[in-house]
DNA sequence: AGAGTTCGAGAATAGCATTCTCGTAAAATG
DNA sequence: CATTTTACGAGAATGCTATTCTCGAACTCT
């Protein structure tokens, strides 16, 4: 306590005078943490309420009982409310996966559970309190794509500690831990999130499974023995190339024309 | 209602009559179509111009030296429009990959240049004649997801083929190739069109070979044997790195000033 | 040419985010 | 406690767009 720790020079303000302003402030933030808040639970309250996220700024006013004056000097736009909501939803889904997940057995296996879960979680549906991803979490992406990331690291941080442990394990392979998770995640989440196959077609929603499948065993199928391996025992970890030990191209040249039949 | 097979009773319209009408008719389809084209072109123009897709209707509508009357009239909103270019660019994005698909190699080769391409065309840039991807593309996925279904429907078709293709060599396991082609899009395409990591952490952004890798080997890692299978099974392939970086075609520019200084 | 349609120009309407004004209540200050 | 400062509520005002509506002119078909 001899001398200030971090940078007095510019700042000719002595502690006892920033200790005071904070004193006085304190109460100010925290009332304005509380108005925050009753903006964030109206506009929650009107998202589950009407399934939607069109509510107006004007609604999650009335609903909190404040004024448009207080929105726009709390909140720097509607934008704000809803990347606030999106993080917040995020966060707590993560948190609700980790709790989930302390029961689940292997390394693997858990980031099965937690494939789905996300699935889950990502899949549109009336009455959802946490949509971790609607329509506006879509728009955000594309207007304030780096806020969105950093509401997705509490995610993405999860996922990679699974892909970790899963590695470590021997049960699976990924030189880039963290990438290999966010692909992960952006796998399930905009695979639940996207429509399935159009009009004709088979009508085949791609389901949290086939997420999962996906991601294990890629298209070179490794599908089976993982099966095998989440379902026996995790004793040979390291991963075997069974699936793909056919001859590989030598009809290569017979299969070019299949691309450019019909259009 | 319970003996009626088709609807001859309610229309006791004869075929000549049909057919007059239909000639009748022909001029005036003709007409509108020419009106809707010059919608979508100016539209085009603008997009490419701007670098946006926030043009307003009163803009299209001035460029194409029509009426905001005769929109409506053509289309039944901003978001008919913006579906019929989005359609219409996938549409183009099938042929193009098509194209330049046919000079590249193995199968699975083949699914590893598309990957690439559909990655860079999702990928958002200034100055892209086809936006494959973008904000209002991503509007469209919440508002009329099944009609953007149907858009995908091309380029879902040739991943599929692909995919396809690939098992058929022996190059991949895939029991739904659409579901797996379906997959691979989603993986491509979104994971070009978002953001890489927040602020902190490695500044990685995840590319088409991670996307690739992922889609080929999951997490199981067929990574290495597939690099191997993909470089050695044809000896000089001379579509290695050919086909990755995009060939501009300078296609249908030829006519662009025709929009002067109207506004 | 005449009946019917389509179109252009632009005014009118409507929804919604955002800003602004003003008078009041609450807080901070001395 | 009186005063000054700040925050708030109510709601009008603005700005931007999509969408609709009106009316008279141009065009099409017979």
């Amino acid at each position: 306590m001899s001398v200030v720790p971090a940078e007095p020079v510019e700042s000719p303000e002595p502690a006892w005078r920033q200790r005071a302003v904070e004193r006085s402030t304190r109460a100010a933030k925290l009332r304005a943490e509380q108005r925050v808040q009753r903006f964030l639970d109206a506009a929650r309250e009107l998202i589950t309420d009407k399934g939607t996220t069109d509510f107006t700024v004007q609604e999650v006013v009335e609903r909190s009982r404040q004024s448009l004056r207080s929105f726009y000097q709390h909140f720097d736009g509607k934008h704000e409310l809803l990347l606030a909501l999106f993080e917040d939803a995020l966060s707590r889904s993560a948190i609700e996966m980790r709790e989930k997940l302390s029961t689940v057995a292997g390394p693997l296996e858990r980031l099965k559970v937690a494939v789905g879960l996300l699935y889950d979680a990502s899949t549109p549906r009336q009455g959802q309190q946490s949509p971790l991803f609607t329509d506006f979490a879509v728009q955000l992406l594309v207007s304030h794509p780096d806020q969105v990331a950093t509401a997705h690291l509490p995610l993405l941080t999860l996922f990679t500690e699974l892909v970790e442990g899963a590695v470590e394990a021997g049960s699976a392979v990924a030189p880039r831990p963290r990438r290999t998770a966010s692909l992960i995640m952006q796998t399930a989440m905009f695979t639940a999130q996207a429509p399935a196959a159009p009009v004709g077609a088979p009508p085949s929603r791609i389901g949290a499974e086939d997420v999962w499948e996906f991601c294990l065993g890629g298209i070179t199928g490794a599908r089976e023995e993982a099966e095998v391996r989440a379902g026996a025992a995790r004793k040979s970890p390291a991963a075997r190339k069974t699936a793909a030990k056919r001859a590989p191209s030598k009809k290569s040249a017979t299969t070019k024309d299949t691309a450019h039949g019909t259009a």
